[in-house]
RNA sequence: GGGAGCAUAACGCAGCGGUGAGCGUACCUGCCUUACAAGCAGGGAGUCGUGAGUUCGAAUCUCUCUGCUCCCACCA
């Protein structure tokens, strides 16, 4: 066993004992009917992406979960892989190929699709290295691409499953289209940003004489009206319904219309309506069987129907239009004004909506379903409230538009037959047309919304459609981590395909994490250039130092903050235990123990508060209190293991033939070891190393058993007991500080006290105490013969501890000490007894609190008798 | 416009009906005590955002106000 330790922990050896875990194929994960499946889907990555601190967060809790759960004895899947991201993709390739001055048309589809497996090929393995290194303990046999031969059958059954139960319909209805994309987006892909802009009046002359004027953000719009409309109520207005205008620049005759779509106190109270273009106008199109006038080609500049301005850029006709309503007198004002605009999450180009034939996932069915679940608990959110969000979404949901007009992606399986035009949904090409039988066919031009693919991902990565062994055992998963601003994107979306295709929820529980911000709460981005690279991070600092900075001082449910003083003090904390190892090694000089030895108070103090540990630990992993389980280990580590258990053990260990020196060696190793595979989730590497060190053979850290709580290994009388005595310690620190008694003079403590027990324990660790406190000897009496008057008292539990100080001793100090101590215990006292005056705390408080405060004042009381009687002595 | 959340020590957070209101950083003081100065010991520091209410009892529950944050949304 025994390994050289350097004196200061460096995390050099990360690579190598990722290496050797992978070698060793401790990650991969089998279909085991002996063992209970335990899985989760890692979120696949994006391939054009970079890690960035957010993945380090999410990814570090996952491998959390999967490794105490592997440690608990599931056969733990953690299936990793990546998407190919349809919009990302393509526009990095259409950037390359515009920089060797080529368009997509130039290519063709098929070059096209050529570069882009090249280019998946080249770049999209980048950011799966970078993940190792936070040290992932993924099944990288079972990794997966969301174009994969298999996964992409899957999306094709999926389509024809969809569209056979008509819940895949072609329809001309109005989408979100991205200009400089040159693709339609799904309503999940839209961001409102508040946009300053400008609010132009306008008016329009009346057949008949008159002007009814009205207000609009984007004025070129106005090329495309088909209606003026006011409500029906508004009285204003009334006598001009069913008149119509001539509009300037096109000449076309247009109707005012009543719809209560219009609000009366809105702007003038009139509005234009562009049904091609606007998601409201369309639907008042739809009601007074308006005419549809497109007036964008899909770059955003206007096409034919625009007439003189055809070829314009909607802003630049914006303009123009503005400039030619001054010149007809028909322009009023304008007024600046903040309004939501809807962009493309992608490029935040504002969208433009417009009427198009295309693809949708009819949701109305689908999304019961999902509501179904969360009400029966078959699925939960964590944290909580995120189900409200998940809920009102669902309950508003709109149809999925799914076709893109992209490349790169999944084409849609949709056959035109060239004959008579009949669709045919197939997984190949029809050779002949069961209409008209004719043997022509073309397929659909678009391909599916990157989300279509992977709101398959947690099946369709098991073998679905195939009823895999894999599938029947995995599936459904246990638990979908992820960041919580993509829950509309895949959750919801995963949830209803999963019941749909593989007929269960694709996982019970959903945990979702805010996001890494930088040290003043900002999100990190390219833009501000406050993004932390976490490669460089983990050069330095290492993975483990990482991981436990991301996943501690935070709740899971709000955002985290980067701080490199954080990471200091992590890495801080590895180095701690590091040390605490190392002083196991240099002192663990047997070679083993026949059976473990008898231990002493001090043993099984700290074993019984390992043991407690063991329970809180695994009972938090299990609520996803990720953070507080890495506290509550980090806590026993540094301040009960090593301040304490270390410091009182040393003097055992020091003295070669002290008959209990085994034992501290015993509990010493057992108690490190628990701690480690506790901490073993949360810092895989340095506990990893530590345990090849310390154990007796060559066994892995990873696939050894998690510690279980053992009713035989608690003991609250010992846990009281050394609270006793630290308290004690404390005591006497503390009064040699305030006496100004320099550190490195031992002073003699003689410690008083009529309770046998409290006599017995001090009497039976009179060297750690001694060691503890800087005492030269300690004298334990039933009676305070013998102490005089030139020492200080300290009055604690049972127990009343005296340190002649001799020449030190300062009486006006120590009386101004002990009244300070008095004036604490007579305030508590007052406290306890005013409430105990209370009738109504009396008669309406259960009757244990009323108990634990009876007990309070008397144990205060007794202990403000003690000082007394110092105080007494003194005088 | 709708919804959700957060205000506790200088900073970051925990506590969610009975605690002497904690933790980590930072700060002050003293120590190179043979595991660790990436450390040890000790210390100061908070009318728990405001105002009310419920209760025997409120940092904790309810409402008001104030200030932040996030999500959703088709007011021209």
């Amino acid at each position: 066993m025994k390994r050289e330790m350097e004196k200061t922990y460096s995390p050099h050896m990360e690579a190598e004992i990722y290496q050797r875990w992978i070698d060793n194929k401790y990650f991969h994960a089998e279909v085991d009917e002996s063992k209970k499946p335990y899985t989760i889907m890692m979120p696949p990555a994006n391939i054009t992406g970079q890690l960035h601190v957010g993945h380090a967060l999410t990814f570090s809790i996952q491998d959390i979960l999967i490794r105490a759960k592997r440690m608990q004895g599931y056969s733990a899947l953690w299936l990793p892989g990546t998407d190919h991201a349809s919009i990302s993709t393509e526009v990095k390739l259409v950037d390359a190929l515009a920089a060797e001055g080529l368009t997509k048309a130039d290519v063709g589809r098929e070059k096209f699709l050529e570069r882009a497996w090249k280019w998946r090929e080249d770049f999209g393995g980048i950011i799966v290295r970078q993940l190792k290194r936070i040290g992932v303990s993924c099944d990288w046999d079972r990794e997966r691409f969301t174009m994969d031969d298999g996964l992409s059958q899957a999306v094709l059954e999926a389509f024809i499953h969809l569209y056979g139960k008509g819940w895949i319909y072609r329809g001309e209805k109005l989408i979100n289209w991205c200009p400089k994309c040159k693709t339609t987006i799904s309503d999940a892909e839209v961001e409102h940003e508040d946009m300053e802009g400008i609010l132009y009046y306008f008016k329009y002359p009346i057949d008949g004489g008159g002007f009814i004027s009205f207000a609009t953000t984007r004025p070129e719009t106005i090329l495309g009206d088909t209606a003026v409309a006011v409500n029906p109520k508004d009285e204003r207005y009334a006598a001009l319904v069913g008149k119509t205008i001539a509009m300037p620049i096109v000449g076309r005759r247009i109707p005012i219309i009543a719809d209560n779509y219009v609000e009366k106190d809105f702007g003038t109270g009139v509005v234009k309506i562009t049904p091609a273009h606007d998601p409201n106008d369309f639907e008042v199109g739809e009601r007074h069987g308006l005419a549809r006038i497109n007036i964008l080609n899909d770059d955003g500049s206007m096409n034919s129907n625009a007439g003189i301005f055809e070829g314009l850029d909607r802003l630049e006709c914006r303009k123009r239009i503005t400039e030619e309503f001054k010149k007809q007198g028909l322009f009023i004002k304008t007024e600046p004004i903040t309004h939501a605009v809807g962009t493309h999450d992608r490029c935040h180009e504002a969208m433009e909506p417009m009427i198009k034939l295309q693809w949708f996932v009819k949701m109305d069915e689908l999304a019961k379903g999902a509501i179904d679940v969360y009400k029966t608990e078959k699925l939960k959110i964590f944290p909580e409230r995120y189900g409200k969000i998940y809920m009102h979404w669902l309950e508003n949901i709109r149809d999925w538009c799914i076709s893109r007009q992209l490349w790169w992606g999944h084409r849609i399986p949709a056959y035109y037959c060239q004959g008579c035009g009949r669709i045919s949904v197939e997984l190949k090409m029809p050779d002949s047309c069961p209409e008209c039988g004719c043997a022509s066919f073309k397929q659909d031009e678009d391909s599916l919304d990157t989300w279509f693919s992977s709101a398959l991902w947690p099946f369709s990565t098991l073998g679905w459609p195939q009823r895999t062994k894999e599938l029947e055992y995995f599936y459904p998963t246990d638990v979908l981590v992820t960041g919580n601003e993509i829950l509309f994107f895949w959750v919801i979306r995963m949830v209803f395909s999963g019941l749909e295709m593989a007929g269960d929820v694709p996982f019970h529980d959903v945990m979702l994490h805010g996001i890494v911000r930088d040290a003043d709460f900002r999100k990190m981005s390219k833009s501000l250039g406050n993004g932390v690279d976490p490669i460089e991070v983990i050069n330095t600092y290492g993975a483990d130092a990482l991981r436990l900075m991301l996943v501690t001082g935070n709740a899971l449910d709000s955002d985290t903050r980067f701080y490199w003083e954080r990471l200091e003090s992590s890495r801080n904390f590895l180095n701690k235990i590091w040390n605490a190892s190392r002083f196991l090694l240099m002192n663990f000089d047997i070679d083993s123990f026949d059976e473990a030895p008898d231990l002493t108070v001090i043993d099984r103090w700290i074993v019984s508060k390992a043991n407690f540990l063991i329970k809180d630990v695994t009972s938090r992993i299990d609520a996803y209190d990720i953070g507080s389980a890495a506290q509550a280990a980090y806590d026993f580590v540094w301040d009960e293991f090593c301040d304490w258990y270390i410091e009182m053990v040393k003097p055992r260990l020091y003295a070669k033939d002290d008959p209990t020196r085994p034992a501290a060696l015993w509990t010493l190793r057992s108690v490190l070891i628990s701690a480690l595979k506790l901490l073993h989730p949360f810092i895989p590497f340095v506990t990893e190393w530590i345990f090849l060190a310390v154990q007796d053979k060559e066994e892995t850290i990873m696939t050894s058993a998690w510690p279980i709580w053992d009713k035989a290994l608690d003991f609250p009388e010992e846990e009281s007991e050394v609270d006793r005595m630290k308290e004690a310690v404390r005591a006497i620190r503390n009064a040699r500080r305030e006496m100004n008694v320099p550190p490195a003079k031992r002073v003699k403590i003689i410690l008083v006290s009529a309770d046998e027990k409290a006599r017995e324990f001090f009497g039976g660790t009179k060297k750690t105490f001694a060691m503890l406190s800087g005492a030269s000897e300690v004298l334990i009496q039933s009676s305070k013969e013998g102490v005089g008057e030139d020492a200080v008292s300290l009055v604690i539990r049972d127990a009343v501890l005296y340190m002649p100080l001799e020449e030190l001793i300062d009486a006006r100090k120590e009386m101004e000490r002990l009244n300070k101590e008095r004036k604490r215990f007579e305030s508590e006292v007052e406290r306890a007894q005013k409430k105990l005056s209370n009738e109504g705390f009396i008669s309406k408080a259960p009757p244990e609190i009323v108990a634990e405060e009876r007990a309070k004042v008397s144990r205060y009381k007794d202990m403000l008798k003690r000082i007394d009687e110092q105080i007494q002595r003194l005088e």
